[in-house]
DNA sequence: CAGCATCCGGGATGATACTG
DNA sequence: CAGTATCATCCCGGATGCTG
């Protein structure tokens, strides 16, 4: 499938324009910590430690606001069952598998290619 | 070509870990203006008025210091002409243009479900 | 026209303590 | 375990003024 930015133009309208939804939904998701929370999240299931550990470098603070973020765009699914100790659990809807989709092979590009890009 | 998380685990080392460079590389690409400025340049080559008119709400700050990050990571190339009044264009390179080609599906994507997403 | 230097305010982010 | 609440901090990014 080849897009072009006019296609991109044309489908949102206002890329360019302030507060434009399309501004809104990439600041979510290209955020510091929303790309490597929904990458985290891209091999299945994980509980809240779970991210925490994984996603190195993440606060707690910063760990529940990207989750409610994402969670309230219909990106990722939250399930807390109702047991002590409490166990809580986050995975991708199917909106956010789609998300992946595109997300990934840009990921792995740049994860190819970062050595050399920073090496200059 | 199918992308797995474990294969860009594989490729980049430790893309969770901190301070590795794919995390650096994404924090400039993935970066509320980074974006639309690569965007902006895929369509063409572009003037340094153009892209701050194009680019709606940046400052002229932020215009330099995004232009000078993406081009010191090899994917803007800057032309400047010894003319009076000054003119200096700005393009994608061949790896920026490399770049952009996995960008264009996901902001594609984002533009057309960013409606429905902010809705909700 | 295409920038750079400087100042500065506020939101983003981190650290810590606490709770159901 | 899975968060929330609070406070402290930092640096992103805007505004302004100036220059080649």
């Amino acid at each position: 499938m080849v897009v072009s930015l006019a296609q991109i133009r044309e489908r949102s309208g206002e890329v360019f324009t302030e507060g434009c939804p399309t501004r809104v939904v990439l600041d979510h998701i290209m955020s510091k910590w929303g790309v490597l929370v929904l990458l985290a999240l891209t091999d299945g299931t994980h509980r809240w430690g779970e991210l925490r550990r994984e996603v190195e470098g993440i606060s707690e603070k910063m760990l529940a606001s990207t989750l409610r973020t994402l969670e309230a765009d219909g990106l990722v699914a939250r399930t807390s069952y109702p047991e002590v100790p409490p166990r809580v659990e986050y995975s991708l809807t199917e909106r956010g598998h789609e998300l992946m989709e595109r997300m990934l092979p840009l990921v792995e590009w740049v994860a190819r290619e970062a050595g050399d890009i920073v090496a200059r």
